[in-house]
DNA sequence: GTCCGACCTTGATCTGGATCAAGCGCGCAG
DNA sequence: CTGCGCGCTTGATCCAGATCAAGGTCGGAC
């Protein structure tokens, strides 16, 4: 497990890649000192274990890089995932002493930590912070209702074509839109977790990629990094209404 | 559509049904007060749509009486509930002028409506409804999350056994638990609805029933009412963790 | 180089739930 | 009372995706 430890930088608040995106987003030049006070860096490799649900957890956390995936598993070994993060995204629940869910690292990954209770308190005194929180809270929530839409109406090859489309989407918030219709990006995740997240297994995942390479919807360059020839004709599969998105 | 029109009455804070467990479930007297100036109750019929997905919708509201269902539609028509709302539930988005779902009664229903734009106001100068709405919305976000893992992974008589024991814990938060380990209830939804809800269709919501009902883990007094002659039997056909939870 | 193990693909078969298709039963309009 | 329609049940058949079962590929350890 000792691979190419690719170990992230830590960082002033002014040069982090995050810092405009994230839960402190919204915070003035005093407010950043008093989060400067209680964070700390984290960094994972791919395929580590962050928490296990019913750990104690005295931290909270933002996605800086990489990818890290909430899942729940049933007794019998079933397991879904019920949230992906990406850089910027908030992890953890104020005043909630235990993890409800398995936390795992897909990529490397590096996390901004803030140590719980004193992150609990900011959230009384720094409006800035707990509205900030709240916003984020009412955008995942409406993530998890598109999700909820995913898991139990759409046809699996309905499921692979929305889950490109919502990572090709967020890595190009990341990085910038592709210069041209052409778009292309690293795959955060195995087939299994693609098929944990997707409510399906990893058999019929590899036959939908399989199938729309043949279609001619997406180009494989390996395993993992996918190109995206036409956006729009990969939107028309994902089963989801055409007005398309931000995106250009 | 003119039924016997069971319209509830209006009320003082004080004497509200829901006054300890909505967003207002914090507020002091003053803070009482400033809601009051801004709210109105609407009442509607079982069956009613109150918005469809994309209106307008200028306020936000708690629900006092009654069950509504928040739902997505995909073009061609296949439906995804993805919200179901129970009395002292929050319906709307502060800062969102569109509703993002369609939201129908399913039951006969009265809401506690806010003018949106003062309620977003109080979000920044009453703290007390802030951080409420903060921790509603993240209660909201672990319950969807538990739905993800049930519309992914359940099979569909846990689908419907998982569906029953909510409603029916729900039920007891409100109703006060039941004496002995007896459990009965009315359904809020239809066959339908429940279909929508659970990510199966309505045949297959028919027979898992009856099923269930054969096989006595629950019996059926017409086809809305619900008795749970053992609680525990509802809850080893769940496929949860048997820890069971608060009820007596 | 060779070996090994993760990860992925593909094929053959099975099956849970969807789909297609009748009815049933109860509450309401007349 | 009768008739109608909505919500529900039940039966027969179908099929998308699960399951079972081989391989293939690639990168890292030695």
């Amino acid at each position: 497990m000792n691979k190419t430890q690719h170990s992230f930088a830590q960082r002033d608040c002014a040069e982090c890649p995050i810092r405009h995106r994230a839960v402190c987003a919204r915070c003035e030049t005093d407010e950043l000192e008093q989060l400067e006070a209680i964070k700390y860096y984290r960094n994972y490799e791919a395929g580590q274990t962050i928490v296990w649900a019913g750990d104690k957890m005295d931290f909270v956390a933002s996605v800086v890089h990489g990818v890290a995936a909430l899942s729940q598993t049933m007794e019998d070994g079933r397991r879904q995932m019920v949230g992906l993060l990406l850089p910027s995204d908030f992890l953890g629940r104020p005043n909630r002493e235990r993890a409800a869910y398995d936390v795992t690292a897909t990529t490397d990954l590096q996390l901004c930590c803030f140590r719980r209770v004193p992150f609990q308190g900011m959230l009384g005194s720094t409006p800035h912070v707990s509205q900030r929180l709240l916003e984020m809270t009412l955008d995942e929530l409406d993530a998890a209702r598109e999700w909820m839409l995913l898991l139990g109406r759409k046809t699996a090859r309905e499921k692979i074509a929305s889950f490109l489309s919502i990572i090709a989407r967020r890595d190009a918030a990341q990085n910038g839109p592709r210069r041209g219709g052409r778009v292309a990006f690293d795959l955060p995740l195995t087939r299994e977790a693609m098929a944990d997240y997707l409510g399906l297994t990893l058999e019929t995942v590899s036959r939908q990629m399989s199938s729309l390479k043949n279609d001619g919807v997406i180009q494989l360059d390996g395993k993992r990094r996918i190109i995206i020839p036409d956006f729009e004709a990969l939107m028309d599969e994902t089963g989801d209404d055409a007005d398309g998105g931000v995106f250009s």
